[in-house]
DNA sequence: CTGAAAGCGCTTACAG
DNA sequence: CTGAAAGCGCTTACAG
């Protein structure tokens, strides 16, 4: 004996459904879901009668079923491995909260980049989940695999920061080499001259873009990049120690030096200090990314911030907006977005020793 | 015209359902459901050769449609706020990586604690995601309406490292006072006794616990807690730095500071540094979390360990597990689970000057 | 040990 | 501008 809740209102304390919602709206069900989906084609009168039973039952339609009967899930996935806190944190506080403005949800998703089966974990994922879009971080933006397993499950995705933009996927990144060029130009309006760099590991992205923004402004104001003071690094603090006690041991040490990332730049800071040096008025000293702990130690230090949340905001609205027609775009083109970054100028950089005022300082205003 | 796809294998491109299984199984779908869950009840036979099928066929279970005609949607939520992003970056990775083990899925939302309508947006989505549990991390485990809104809507939750432990609500956290009165030992067993404290804020779970250990190690020692030598603080940097400045302007300065998190021990450090004090050999400094920066600094920080990643994965078992039948525990108590910290000694602690050897190091052993 | 039927709560084509 | 019907792909009671 099966009773339906077509009766009366609906059955005590469980949750209301469509179903009762178009009882007591006096509408089909299929006028209250017009409501609900911002479709036109609805009396307004008979809209304001359908919203005040929402209110008033306080009904809200279970994603599961909205999931199933249509073509959207709701559901936007990031995947990560192994990322730095900081951005983690950046991105995963810009994505979720733009997702509940759209009445999304954010599924997060840890990989092992390196694991042979990474393209079934995906597979396996998205066939379940079926979200509706799919954010990439590094290094995963650059794993092949997924961007194949992803494509073949005909799952959109947005590639954050990836190592190479293609016209066949959507990415949100900064302009890297752009960033670096204006780090080393603030070096060089300093007057420095003996600019060092510490590089990043070959295989990401990040690292080469950099370089080339530090080559591209030394070669810009005449000065030449000599081989002895760019020093290999990975990204890691240690690393930073070690190029930083290579830089500092040469014949003329530098008086300034440019880390590809923040850990490192903290690696060649704790190690000058140790060396006895005093940041920034024996040694200036610039890092890429505005990490957490770049205001945690003492100088602060120069460094470029990327913009974690917006980059993340614009993802999900990459993946979600597509489905709406207030998009200029008429051709399903990919887009490729470059968000501005912002140079942090703080006290690990300054003048070199003896050098009066900044070189370059005519404002122009 | 509807095309049933009841006919021969299925329609190409599409993915496989429970129906195309049961099909080419010769079972009936209520079987393969069987299978999948790992109900009893099955001939050997017949469960092997319905996996075999679900593997040709790489069939997945739509999650959608398991969580609408079922009684689980296997999502577990976390709820977050601002929190450090080492937090959230261990926090997510433990909870995400047991999730899939179990073939649950992590969505995370993001929550102002202070906003007025929290108890709303928490209904929101918790009335239309369904997940089968809530994983709350501070402050938001501190906030009674996001209980009271969670245990209206009947969803479990487990509180990571709330403020007050009650039997009403399930838990996960370490010994907050037990690892600072073991920080304090450390300290005195190097030898110092003018030890200082800068304490969290009040209206954090962490800051009093951790008080209480510091003074409840010193007092075992027959150490007196000068009320100069505690200092308010924030859990910020600034904070961290203005209590160095305060602490050491005293007529007697203290040897050593404990600081009851990183980012203010972090502060002391800078402060310290910048005076021109050498750390560790004239000012010994202990923090607390163990946060990414305070392996970036030197001398790295001795600090307390806290294992983000285990008390994820154990928070996600507590709301997972209850389901199956075997775990011991008949009553249907909600568990608090306390897991082992680590002290992280490392080089920002050391004798005070001029005292030779640690003064406790009689070995038992 | 196995299965036929009903139902979960929505959206998708249609039809008027 | 509105609605009746079918269906999404599973699980839940049943029944044998």
């Amino acid at each position: 004996m099966v009773i339906k809740n077509t009766a009366v209102s609906s059955r005590a304390g469980a949750a209301p459904t469509i179903v009762d919602v178009a009882e007591q709206a006096g509408v089909s069900i299929k006028t209250v879901s017009r409501v609900l989906n911002h479709e036109p084609g609805v009396q307004e009168k008979t809209r304001e009668r359908v919203l005040k039973v929402v209110a008033d039952l306080k009904y809200r339609p279970k994603l599961s079923a909205r999931s199933l009967a249509g073509a959207r899930s709701f559901l936007i996935g990031l995947l990560y491995y192994d990322p730095s806190a900081a951005f983690v944190a950046g991105v995963q506080k810009g994505a979720a909260l733009r997702c509940r403005e759209a009445g999304y949800h954010l599924v997060v998703e840890s990989l092992h980049n390196d694991a042979l089966d990474i393209d079934q974990q995906v597979e396996r994922m998205v066939s379940a989940l079926r979200p509706d879009g799919m954010i990439l971080t590094p290094p995963l933006c650059d794993n092949a695999k997924v961007i194949k397993a992803l494509s073949d499950a005909q799952t959109p995705c947005v590639l954050m920061s990836p190592r190479v933009v293609s016209p066949d996927e959507r990415s949100v990144r900064i302009d890297d080499v752009h960033a670096a060029e204006e780090v080393t130009n603030l070096l060089i309006s300093l007057g420095h001259q003996r600019i060092a760099f510490v590089q990043g590991p070959a295989d990401q992205a990040a690292s080469g873009l950099r370089y080339e923004g530090f080559e591209r402004a030394m070669l810009a104001h005449g000065l030449s990049v000599e081989a002895e003071l760019v020093q290999a690094g990975d990204f890691t603090f240690p690393s930073g120690v070690a190029a930083a006690h290579q830089l500092l041991s040469r014949r003329v040490k530098p008086t300034a030096v440019f880390a590809a990332n923040d850990d490192m730049a903290l690696g060649v800071l704790a190690a000058a200090q140790r060396l006895g040096l005093s940041v920034p008025t024996d040694l200036s000293i610039a890092g890429f990314d505005d990490s957490p702990a770049a205001n945690l130690v003492w100088p602060p230090l120069t460094t470029v911030c990327q913009p974690m949340e917006a980059m993340a905001r614009t993802a999900v609205e990459m993946l979600i907006l597509p489905n709406r027609v207030d998009n200029e775009t008429s051709d399903s083109a990919p887009q490729q977005r470059v968000l501005p970054y912002q140079l942090q100028v703080r006290n690990s950089t300054c003048a070199p020793r003896g050098h009066a005022a900044p070189a370059i300082k005519s404002k122009k205003a």
